[in-house]
RNA sequence: AGGGGUAUGGUGUAACGGUAGCACGACUGACUCUGACUCAGUUAGUCUAGGUUCGAAUCCUAGUACCCCUACCA
């Protein structure tokens, strides 16, 4: 009864029956066709004889990732997994000015955490790790090829100024000029060499592919292929003062590692040809020839609410406007873990919304749907109260306490139950509790009755308020008959009375102090930036509120176990945790934050994600 | 201006000359010890104008809108 387009290793969620994508279509007439043949005995029995499928996933170190690499990672990884191929890891650090180590390490920690939610292992572990690779492992061989180019009389040294270059670029029709195009190969060899050995300042000189000074495509109007920057760099340290260009060096680098398609986003497109020539242009007269990978272009993710550019990112941090790459507002992979997302949740997302050439603004609710999702099925519940008010309850006596079951998650049966404290003084939600109340709101109001979740029906006496007016308390009387939540059965087995409203509650006796972090989406308009030109202009200053609530005592170990509770595990290196953490019934999903201690004990929870809430909307329509 | 792309309900996404489907949202209702979840239903779409065809989202022609390209960034 499986469908046609399931994948083939159906095992999770997010592997459900959905229609194939263009890039899925693109590897199943290249597998009918044979184009990349299959892999050798060498590759094991679950991958021998298949058709090659090779991805990889090639971040420039010079920045966190955010969700918008994520949909990357999720596709590249997932294609390897569907196929049973491989996927490499692949620093592209051909830029030693903007990059860091720190940054190497953030990436890897993070490309593994969203391959968990795979259950296929990562870039360095399980069935479909390539490896883990640079391109600054490959600096040598490009330069061989580069030789090989200049030999050929396809590539050239010019020691025009990046000013000179770019007033002689030309315009569409107008063909750009360069006065060293056409130097003998014998003096061009020479100047690259003396390029590589740093006999030349910064920016004397470059080493130019001699392509087609006049075409519309400005990509091929003769590109730099080396320019020189005397810097250290992470990875080789001084050995090169020469650094290849993006277009020269990934086509070599996909090469080198066997890549079948080469996905990246919709902006290069126009580089294509030019990745294309440089492979092409290697392998005249060579024998065999390199491996030529296909690039693929897909449109790049682009989320309301949200910035993704690296960039402007960077600037947020730097300027302080958040407290760093992992803030829980960020949409990097690093916020999203601390703020409670589960990599699962991420990977379903990236499922849900497809993968086009088609530009897109996607509703940022639908990465808060595909988190709900998950957070409803594995998180543990809990009890928590976020602006207390206090509930006396005259008919039970004071120092005694009743032990309740609470049932840890109705989704999920074999979570069981846990015991929770009952006392005559309890903290309830403000917001839960109306003097006036109007119509259609079934929660408590004077005289009115609702059900404390899992203990007994509470109903309000008296309202007691302060010299001001103020409510400052709320006397209350249970009644004993509804231990557990129910009134007893009447003569149809059914209960014999129901009320309408269930709220959530905490016992004053029990509860602990926690600070909640409640934050709300980064940015107040859907495109930011869009209609000043600066992002920054759209800032909701809104974005964080901190706030002071009681918890039950159920939640204290978490602060030592930092949300050790929840199911999913936690990532590889001393990584967060895998985020969710607990949903506070009623509330919304919560998570530990790392600022949480358990000695001295403190508490920190940041809110995840609000539960949907139609009486707010309802309210709000009154 | 020249080149490269893309247009399907509010938002995403299917269809590959043959019944415009799915998901998210919104709205109704049911259920409910979370105003959650779940379930049922409703809503709403092929950029425009011509043409080919028994039949067009799909093919042709001409437009329109939006995105990308003139770094020694990736």
């Amino acid at each position: 009864m499986s469908a046609p387009n399931a994948h083939p290793d159906a095992n999770t969620p997010a592997d459900a029956a959905r229609p194939r994508n263009f890039i899925e279509q693109l590897i199943d007439a290249d597998a009918a066709s044979g184009r990349w043949g299959v892999w050798p005995k060498s590759e094991g029995p679950d991958r021998a004889g298949k058709p090659r499928v090779h991805t990889r996933f090639p971040p420039e170190p010079n920045g966190y990732l955010h969700v918008g690499h994520a949909k990357s990672i999720c596709l590249n990884f997932g294609l390897a997994r569907a196929n049973a191929g491989k996927f490499n890891l692949r620093f592209d650090d051909t830029n030693p000015a903007k990059e860091e180590r720190e940054y190497v390490e953030s990436i890897k920690r993070d490309v593994a955490w969203l391959a968990s939610a795979f259950n296929a292992g990562s870039f360095d572990s399980g069935p479909h790790a390539g490896g883990l690779f640079f391109a600054s492992d490959y600096f040598d061989k490009m330069y061989d090829h580069a030789v090989d180019l200049v030999n050929k009389g396809k590539a050239y040294v010019c020691q025009l100024t990046a000013d000179e270059v770019s007033a002689r670029r030309g315009k569409p029709g107008v063909p750009a000029t360069s006065p060293h195009r056409d130097r003998p190969p014998s003096e061009s060899l020479k100047l690259l060499d003396e390029m590589r050995r740093g006999l030349h300042p910064d920016g004397s000189m470059t080493l130019r592919a001699r392509i087609d000074l006049a075409s519309n495509n400005f990509n091929l109007r003769d590109p730099v292929m080396y320019r020189i920057l005397h810097q250290h760099h992470h990875n080789t340290a001084d050995k090169w003062c020469i650094y290849p260009m993006y277009d020269w060096a990934h086509g070599i680098e996909d090469s080198l590692e066997g890549i079948t398609h080469s996905i990246c986003t919709l902006e290069f497109e126009d580089h294509r040809p030019l990745y294309d020539w440089f492979i092409k242009s290697i392998n005249e007269g060579r024998s065999p020839p390199v491996w030529h990978s296909q690039q693929i272009e897909f449109a790049k993710l682009a989320p309301s609410y949200t910035i993704l550019s690296k960039r402007n990112l960077l600037r947020l941090v730097q300027e302080k406007f958040v407290t760093g790459w992992d803030d829980p507002r960020m949409p990097t992979i690093a916020g999203m873990r601390r703020r409670g997302y589960t990599a699962e949740s991420i990977r379903n997302f990236c499922d849900d919304i497809g993968v086009t050439k088609t530009d897109s603004l996607i509703d940022i609710g639908r990465l808060e749907a595909s988190l709900r999702e998950h957070l409803n099925r594995v998180t543990p519940r809990a009890m928590a109260v976020l602006d207390p008010i206090k509930v006396v309850v005259e008919n039970w006596p004071e120092g005694k306490t009743d032990q309740l079951d609470f049932v840890i998650n109705p989704e999920d049966p074999a979570a069981g139950t846990r015991k929770v404290p009952f006392t005559r003084e309890l903290w309830i939600e403000r917001d839960d509790f109306m003097e006036v109340p109007p119509k259609k709101f079934f929660r408590l109001f004077p005289g009115g009755e609702v059900r404390l979740r899992w203990a007994y029906f509470l109903k309000c006496e008296r309202v007691v308020k302060d010299a001001d007016g103020n409510i400052t308390e709320l006397r209350c009387t249970i009644d004993p008959d509804t231990r557990g939540g129910d009134a007893p059965p009447g003569p149809d087995g059914k209960p014999s009375r129901k009320v309408k409203g269930t709220i959530h509650w905490v016992s004053a006796a029990h509860a602990m102090p926690a600070e909640v972090r409640l934050f709300d989406r980064l940015f107040s308009a859907e495109e930011p930036g869009k209609r000043t030109g600066n992002f920054i202009d759209d800032l909701n200053h809104d974005s964080k509120r901190t706030v002071r609530a009681f918890v039950e005592p159920w939640l204290a170990n978490a602060a030592a176990t930092r949300g050790g509770a929840l199911v999913s595990g936690t990532g590889p290196d001393g990584a967060p945790p895998t985020g969710g953490g607990f949903q506070f019934e009623r509330l919304g999903y919560f998570c530990t934050d790392p600022d949480s201690a358990p000695d001295p004990r403190r508490l920190v929870f940041n809110r995840t994600v609000t539960l949907k809430d139609t009486w707010a909307r309802e309210a709000a329509k009154a």
